[in-house]
DNA sequence: TCCTGATCATTG
DNA sequence: CAATGATCAGGA
C-alpha cells in the first residue's frame, strides 16, 4: 500500500450521513487519484494486488474493522463492500461476506449469524474492474447504502440455514459452490494446503480447508440494478 | 461466457 | 494462525 500514513488519522464516521458525504466526495475519482492523496503507490496491476481498492477505500473512509470479524464501521454498524463492475455495470465477481465456522454451530440461528450481522447494513462502492483498465485508471462509481428487503432476507436466510444444517450434520464435504441461491460457500484460504477442524459424518473431527460465505454475482447484480433503477 | 475452486497480500 | 480485503484462472 505504501503511503505517508496521513490517513491513519482519519476518524471513524459517526453517522451514515457523514460516511456517505465522504464517499460521495471521492466518487468519480480514479484509484490512482485517490492513491495520490495519501502519497500511496498504486500497484502496476491487480496482479498481487487483490483487495487493493477495498483497502484504499477503508483507509480513506475511516474504517476500523481491520482484519477482525466485525463490521468495518463499528459505531454505525455498516459494512463496506467495494464491488468490481464491468462496462455494462454488472458485477464481475462474487462478494465475500465472512468465514464459515465449521465447528460449534449447534444452536446458531440466522438472527445471530455473522452473515446477517454483516449484511444488515452495507455501503456498496462500485469500482471499475475491467482487467483491461490499468488499476490506477479505474474509476470509483456512485456509492449507495443497502439493507436486505424482506424478499432478499428470506432468500439469504434459507440459503444460510441449508448450509448450516449440512455443516452441523457433518456434511461439510458435500457442500460445493453450486449450493445456495444467493449465498454460497467456497474455499477461502491462502492455498489448498491450509486445514482447519470441521465436524465429520459421525460427529468426529475431520480436517478440511477453510470456507467462506459469498454472495453470488447474480444476487449483487439485482442489488445494483435496484439501486440505479436500470 | 460463466462459475467454481484456488489463490494473493496484509494484519492482530 | 485466522481473519480481513478480494480476484485469478481453468474447466464446464
Amino acid at each position: 500500500m505504501g503511503g505517508s500514513g496521513i490517513w491513519k488519522a482519519v476518524p471513524e464516521p459517526l453517522s451514515e450521513d457523514e460516511l456517505m458525504e465522504r464517499a460521495l466526495a471521492i466518487s468519480g475519482l480514479t484509484l490512482g487519484e485517490l492513491s495520490d492523496e495519501a502519497s500511496a503507490v498504486i500497484p502496476s496491476s491487480m496482479k498481487g494486488a487483490k483487495g487493493y481498492a477495498g483497502k484504499l477505500l477503508e483507509l480513506y473512509l475511516g474504517a476500523t474493522g481491520s482484519s477482525r470479524p466485525v463490521c468495518d464501521f463499528e459505531k454505525i454498524h455498516v459494512e463496506l463492500k467495494s464491488i468490481p463492475i464491468g462496462p455494462d455495470l454488472r458485477p464481475l465477481e462474487s462478494t465475500y461476506v465472512c468465514m464459515a465456522h465449521l465447528t460449534g454451530t449447534a444452536g446458531l440461528t440466522w438472527e445471530k449469524s455473522s452473515v446477517r450481522n454483516k449484511l444488515s447494513r452495507v455501503l456498496f462502492f462500485p469500482v471499475e474492474g475491467d482487467r483491461a483498465i490499468p488499476l490506477g485508471e479505474r474509476r470509483l462509481g456512485t456509492p449507495f447504502f443497502w439493507s436486505p428487503d424482506a424478499g432478499e432476507e428470506k432468500i439469504l436466510k434459507a440459503d444460510w440455514e441449508e448450509h448450516l444444517e449440512k455443516i452441523s450434520e457433518g456434511r461439510i464435504l458435500e457442500i460445493t459452490a453450486h449450493d445456495g441461491t444467493a449465498l454460497q460457500i467456497r474455499p477461502k484460504a491462502a492455498d489448498s494446503t491450509v486445514m482447519i477442524r470441521a465436524v465429520g459424518r459421525d460427529g468426529e473431527i475431520v480436517m478440511t480447508g477453510p470456507r467462506g460465505f459469498y454472495l453470488r454475482r447474480s444476487f449483487t447484480e439485482k442489488i445494483l440494478k435496484k439501486a440505479f433503477m436500470i
